[in-house]
DNA sequence: AAACAAAGTGTGTTCGAGCACATTTATTGT
DNA sequence: ACAATAAATGTGCTCGAACACACTTTGTTT
């Protein structure tokens, strides 16, 4: 009673042959209607689940998957996907895939698009890009689907209609949580809303990270916060930043909306006065350092191992097991602190 | 070039038979130095890989894992791991599996001993196991061990040689994070731990957060804190709560070291004071209403699903694919605030 | 040198789904 | 009524690994 059920079962206990029960439930046509019924009838009673190994022990056509992203030398925020992608070959080398990874170099478009190019010649069953570039990306992306290949994003969101799946997260909330996580370890007093320009990095993100920051003290009944933008250059963030505090005094938290926080910790553990709180973004070492010293308060992960390695397995799962893609994936906004950011790192 | 190779092509490529092939790979002798060399040669220049789908194809036994845990009618703490179960039964019910869960009443021994011995007498491969009753849990993993069953535990872990793999939190780890989030939201004043007895739960699980939470401030330099520990029990918390309030007119924060932080907020919501930060456990229902009504601060997340849903994969793998089963899967401590609970909830 | 055992090697079948192709049955036109 | 054609149905092979079993070669004993 525990057995699963095989076509050649249906097939008995219909009375007629695996073909006939293969036709039915492929939709193939050619079946008399009264062997359709005995089929059905059949299927009704017990519960047919296809043995996917067998199924795919057939079709062993080799998928070929590209991943394109920032080079992790250039921009180290990228270096966790990595571990994500190993992951999912590691998982997955037993079975008729083909990754590889492709880096550009996210300050020049040129870069990208030449990777996106020499992707194209191998042609991919799919790619699971992080798109940098908006128009550019929009263009190649259009070009990947007028061949049939499978586009999955990842990180960055784009608006085309071409695009299979994203996964990431959902960047309004996380500018909420760090709100959040501001009001609830200052109280009052002015907040700071520092973007670290990256040059080459999308101006959305930060945008709404900022917007959904905002919204979150705008919806807050009698708030005793002020709100101040800031918008840094390197080299000349030190600087700028410390006129700022000299200005402000009364600044008691700061949200920084890259993973530069380390840069604003630096300048904060030098300055001597009463305790500035900071929350920002991704585990990379230096901020990690600064969370440890306590000079920084919480981190925002943005976990982008997983984020790679779900952009990845959805597409394997759907080539392998015609698994549905999902349409979005948003990871949860994890807040990583001292004493547990070492599970979220690596 | 990007074919995979296979048992037939080394053959070829060794001048052997397939057969041949297989018992080197297989190491079941009567090979000869002289073949052996050669199917050796051949596998030191390729890289083969067993292709699993076919394997498993070939070895169709049914495995059949049973999952033990408390009736999440009588405790909700479990009903996530219902999700988690359901995730990994979808995902494998094309697999020749068959997953079946089990209740007990977390209050009563003799319920947990009745429902291991009906699992007994199906001999299943593996059980899963959420382990209440230590010394009882002992004895039946003894049992399941001697009959060749694999044991994993997940949520609480026992001290026994036969258990494969444990999928929790470190407790001691997670009462450290609960310090981290006090201490950043408080900076000052008394603390208290509360332990909201739930009868028949493993006072191991509250001592070992409790013990984590001190050490936090115990290594801390200068601490500003005094910490009180509160053992309450039903029905007479809110009495006694009260008491304790109007009698330590400091304190400042309140660590609740199990699900029942709803109480404590309940309390404090009603008691006219200064502002009292609250940490707890777990995002059911009422917690998460005082969660969002800024009684709670902080919730720590103990992600039961995710422990179902690791702790049955990793058995499924293992009989699948003979991947090894991790000995310990620590999940991460994951922060939730109001803001974004949403992602770890169902 | 024959007889026999032991060691080594190859062949063929199995697993379940999928599909091509062969075969059988039903339907149409003349 | 009998081809001719269409529709329905069944058979048999494939995928790759695993293993039973049959077969061949080598070695040992008398």
């Amino acid at each position: 009673m525990d057995k699963k059920y095989t076509i050649k079962d249906i097939a008995k206990l219909a009375g007629v042959s695996k073909g006939t029960v293969d036709r039915v439930l492929h939709k193939r046509g050619k079946v008399s209607p009264a062997a359709l019924d005995k089929v059905n009838e059949v299927l009704k009673v017990i519960d047919y689940e296809p043995n996917l190994i067998a199924r795919n022990l057939k079709n062993n056509k080799i998928y070929r998957i590209c991943i394109l992203l920032p080079d992790p030398e250039i921009d180290p925020y990228w270096r966790p996907c990595l571990n994500g992608i190993d992951d999912a070959v590691k998982e997955f080398k037993a079975y008729n895939l083909v990754i590889e990874t492709f880096y550009f170099n996210p300050e020049k478009k040129k870069s990208f698009l030449k990777t996106n190019e020499a992707v194209l010649k191998l042609s991919p069953d799919a790619v699971l890009l992080a798109p940098l570039f908006h128009k550019e990306t929009v263009d190649v992306i259009e070009k990947y689907h007028s061949l049939n290949i499978i586009v999955n994003t990842f990180n960055n969101q784009v608006e085309s209609s071409f695009v299979k799946s994203f996964v990431g997260q959902d960047l309004f909330r996380s500018g909420r949580v760090a709100a959040k996580l501001i009001d609830s370890i200052t109280g009052n007093g002015q907040i700071a809303i520092v973007h670290i320009d990256e040059t080459y990095k999308n101006a959305i993100h930060m945008q709404e990270k900022e917007r959904g920051f905002r919204t979150y003290f705008d919806e807050k009944e009698n708030s005793a916060y002020t709100i101040t933008t800031l918008k840094l250059k390197n080299p000349n963030v030190e600087i700028s930043f410390n006129t700022f505090l000299n200005e402000n005094p009364e600044v008691t938290g700061i949200f920084v909306t890259t993973s530069k926080a380390y840069q604003i910790a630096k300048i904060i553990s030098d300055f001597k006065s009463k305790k500035i709180r900071v929350v920002g973004y991704d585990l990379i070492d230096e901020n990690v350092t600064y969370l440890n010293q306590g000079v920084i308060d919480f981190m925002i992960h943005q976990n982008q191992k997983r984020q790679a390695y779900l952009g990845i397995t959805s597409l394997v799962e759907h080539f392998l097991f015609q698994k549905e893609i999902p349409e979005m994936i948003l990871l949860p906004i994890d807040i990583v602190n001292a004493e547990n950011a070492e599970y979220y790192m690596v």
